[in-house]
DNA sequence: TATAATAGTTAGGCATACCTAACAAATTTA
DNA sequence: TAAATTTGTTAGGTATGCCTAACTATTATA
């Protein structure tokens, strides 16, 4: 069965902010926000879905994918990420640039396209913004949950991954002198406002809370 | 300005049956069969085009591009036979199975993609099929015209390239020994059905005409 | 616990791109 | 050149996926 480039990111954003906050559950609110578009788009979206066993959900209850529906989703994940591989080792694409791209992209409905890329990138295990790329049965590393704002003053962390991939935020991020496998210090923490100094190769840096939010460390 | 992937059919489709019958126009029912559609759906189509400045028409006229259609259907065209030769030479895709995964990359719209494929590729001149290219620019090599079944009796021409790009068509191409730039022999045609027989390295064939006009030869 | 705020649904519309059936124009051919 | 055939158009309908406005259910707060 074929879905439409619609029906795949609603999959797709269904479960990422069902992994973001750790329930594996969506509302319609959030979901419409996350696809852009309103809550009457979604309601009715989901019963679609439903109808297509790709989600569990009863009027007025949370969203939750079907089995089926995740696998359909991490598959579109998986191609996303090996095309963002792809345009980035292959056509020197800088790391802001691929994740636009790799949007339209990862709904090429091809078997053998995205197995043949999965070996001619010789099998990556992370893409350019460091997140986990699931292999061909959809197995893939667990990421750290943990974000740069939860560091402890003192401590020191590696950044892994960042979780906005928008153009903006990866050129500040750059900006900054900061990629993935980075060492951060963390000099202090404000509470009030969680604006963090951080060092970064020898430089100080101040950066805001939505900023740290959004960097992955270990 | 953005066109939808189904626009992009339609000029790139005209495109293809202007070339082909050397006039540059199309016809409402030779256009809806090639696409699948119905004639109605065509003139709908039309109408839209034509609104945006993509086709010159009347209505009961000949459908033809304007300089801008042109340039967007040459487009569409380039980002085919890239994706083709990518496949192919990078992807150990096979002659026969690089068509259809290419109509859906061609309309993947990023300008820097296409140049970086390009360049990746390094600047290839012909897909896998034997057609030109197109540059950058829209530029490309004119493709020869004649077929196989004008070829006399007696002489020996080079196939360069195979007009129809289907599966099916293409497997049996192989399977007669046939490949691009190999020399092929007439030996004898037939005046009733245009039947003719061949010589591919050695070996002796018997092809129809249906077959012989889908190979481009010099 | 009543009320206010938030979250989610329904109804009625719109654009795209397709369809069929009925019709009109243009071209063949008898 | 009149009739028959082919070619192309119009009108009205469908599915997808979006919208706004009005409504209902749920959750939070006073």
């Amino acid at each position: 069965m074929d879905f439409s480039y619609t029906e795949e990111n609603y999959l797709k954003t269904i479960f990422k902010i069902g992994l973001d906050n750790g329930t594996e559950e969506a509302g319609t609110n959030e979901l419409a926000a996350a696809l852009s578009v309103k809550p009457a788009s979604v309601t009715e979206m989901l019963k679609k879905l439903k109808a297509k066993k790709l989600v569990n959900y009863e009027k007025y209850g949370k969203i939750k994918l079907t089995k089926g529906g995740r696998e359909l989703a991490v598959d579109v994940i998986r191609k996303h990420r090996l095309w963002e591989t792809f345009l980035y080792e292959k056509l020197e694409f800088s790391w802001d640039e691929v994740h636009e791209v790799a949007e339209e992209l990862e709904h090429i409905r091809s078997k053998k396209l995205i197995n043949r890329l999965d070996q001619f990138l010789q099998y990556p295990e992370y893409d350019p913004h460091g997140d986990p790329i699931p292999n061909e049965k959809g197995i893939f590393q667990k990421q750290s949950k943990k974000t740069l704002s939860k560091a402890e003053p003192g401590t020191s962390c590696k950044m892994v991954a960042v979780k906005d991939n928008s153009t903006s935020f990866l050129q500040y991020v750059v900006s900054l002198g900061l990629g993935i496998n980075n060492k951060i210090k963390v000099i202090a923490r404000e509470t009030f406002d969680g604006m963090m100094t951080i060092e970064i190769n020898g430089a100080i840096k101040s950066v805001s809370q939505k900023f740290s939010d959004n960097i992955i460390v270990i």
